[in-house]
DNA sequence: TCATATAATGAAAATAAGTTTCATAGTTTT
DNA sequence: AAAACTATGAAACTTATTTTCATTATATGA
């Protein structure tokens, strides 16, 4: 179900005046919803404790008061999320404030990227990894790490792939690339000139391009057939450190977990083949 | 203001008989208080309304209404942080559900993470950082990714470091160590052979060991001087996929950055100088 | 021990809140 | 222009919450 505040405003068009008069003042102030009686709301607008009933009703509630706690339950979520928003880190800083900053910065970064995510995009990718012909992988820096990591996990599931460390090597992958194959460019920015250059080669060979990059300004997401987007982060600190690639591991994750569950059993198999007995991890 | 359940929880020893049935029943299903009416609580817990509002006075509310919705608040915020824990993938699970459920389970890591990281410990380890001849890092599969990731950010704050990529290399490394050096050795499980015997001989050598691992069942936190905790989670499917390389990139950006804050003039200086001109990132 | 003060409790009255019904006025359809 | 429909609020009705007050249990001190 759609939240509350959400069908509020997909109603507004149906609404009647007394109606309107209703949902403006409850989407001026939802919160302050809470702490008041049917009767209250209808006096501040000049309507009626029966409409607001109706009004109630009208989006999926069982009355006022069941309305009152669906609503009550929204506000402290979006409360919680709120407070998430990002603190700078300064000078001023202490260690530990330090790791409660940096943490959160990369917690805002997750849930963000969640919501970013389409469940039918991860679909389409999913069923272009069980029919593609060889994976590729690119990336450069930072994201290249993020390639390491999906080529490792490929490699569990015995899918045929592909990654080169360097630029020219990985270039030369994107131009061997053929109809049937898949191309996974790994860029935060979309603008590293070497990863645009990998994608419209693979394309132009055509293979199909899925990027995973940050969704805005992204030359790369423009040029890929999918997109699985990352937020947008800024830097945690001007140490460079930055959430761009914890968001895009999570990606990882989402990808490669749909992709197993797809085809479970013959993973399964493969996982039982592949893994390193003498010692628990890494 | 504590929260509600926690002022009920002190609020025990002090209650009669009939508050005491009240509290238990409360504590036990806080949720279902929500749909049900002060009749109704009376007569499961065989008290009366009037008890029960006495209760929610004392605890500091205006009544039974508003204890509700304070009580609704504290519920919804504490639904959405405990969800998370239990919810395994299953292969019933839609896509929607996967990329929440991964999502989720990455971010109560970097949560737990967070709760174990000791600013005392990452100060110890910043103040090693700065007063050490070399650092050299270790880690192989996917701690091997953590591992470059610090990698690529010392080099940035010209940091005199070393990372190889086998592990014979990095074992000749450790024994090259001195007193003065410093070796990061990451490793999840912090049972894995090989960095055992990396972490011995930097031991052995007179270099200071700062381990990235998880606290339980770690042969490696055991020998390093220094232990940056990771949560102990488990694979988030079968497949594979794990949080806790995530939770180690954490690691890593709370001491990176804090040793950046700790040597701010020098490291800004240094990035000025290492920044890549031709684009926004990677 | 027994009277008395004190605290805890529930029944029932009083108050307040929410819901439904119904009449009316305005709007659209035929 | 009549009929049907829709939106609305007043008022009746139902339900929930709060307060009052009498009762019971428990502790205190003579």
């Amino acid at each position: 179900m759609k939240g509350l505040l959400v069908r509020i405003d997909d109603y507004v068009q149906n609404a009647g005046e007394a109606e309107k008069q209703l949902i403006s003042r409850l989407q001026r102030n939802p919160e302050s919803v809470l702490r008041k009686t049917i009767k209250e709301i209808a006096k501040e607008t000049y309507t009626s404790p029966a409409t607001i009933v109706r009004l109630c009703k009208k989006l999926g509630c069982k009355g006022y008061k069941d309305f009152q706690s669906t609503l009550a339950y929204e506000v402290a979520l979006f409360r919680e999320s709120r407070d998430i928003a990002f603190q700078k880190i300064t000078q001023k800083d202490t260690v530990e404030d330090i790791i409660y900053k940096v943490t959160k910065k990369n917690i805002e970064s997750l849930e963000t990227t969640r919501k970013l995510l389409e469940p039918k995009t991860i679909t389409s990718c999913v069923k272009l990894l069980e029919t593609s012909r060889t994976v590729s992988l690119f990336g450069l820096g930072t994201s290249l790490l993020v390639a390491r990591d999906l080529y490792l996990k490929l490699l569990r599931a015995d899918v045929i792939c592909n990654l080169c460390d360097d630029w020219h090597a990985q270039f030369l992958t994107a131009r061997n690339l053929r109809t049937g194959d898949v191309a996974i460019v790994i860029s935060y920015s979309g603008l590293t000139e070497e990863m645009l250059q990998c994608a419209k080669e693979a394309k132009a060979n055509g293979a199909k391009v899925i990027a995973i990059t940050r969704a805005v300004e992204s030359k790369l997401a423009a040029e890929a057939d999918y997109v699985l987007p990352v937020a947008a982060t800024e830097l945690i600190h001007r140490s460079g450190a930055m959430s761009s690639r914890i968001s895009q591991l999570n990606v990882v994750d989402v990808l490669f977990t749909a992709y197993v569950n797809r085809n479970y059993e013959f993973c399964m198999n493969q996982f039982g083949r592949t893994h390193i007995q003498k010692d628990g991890g890494t």
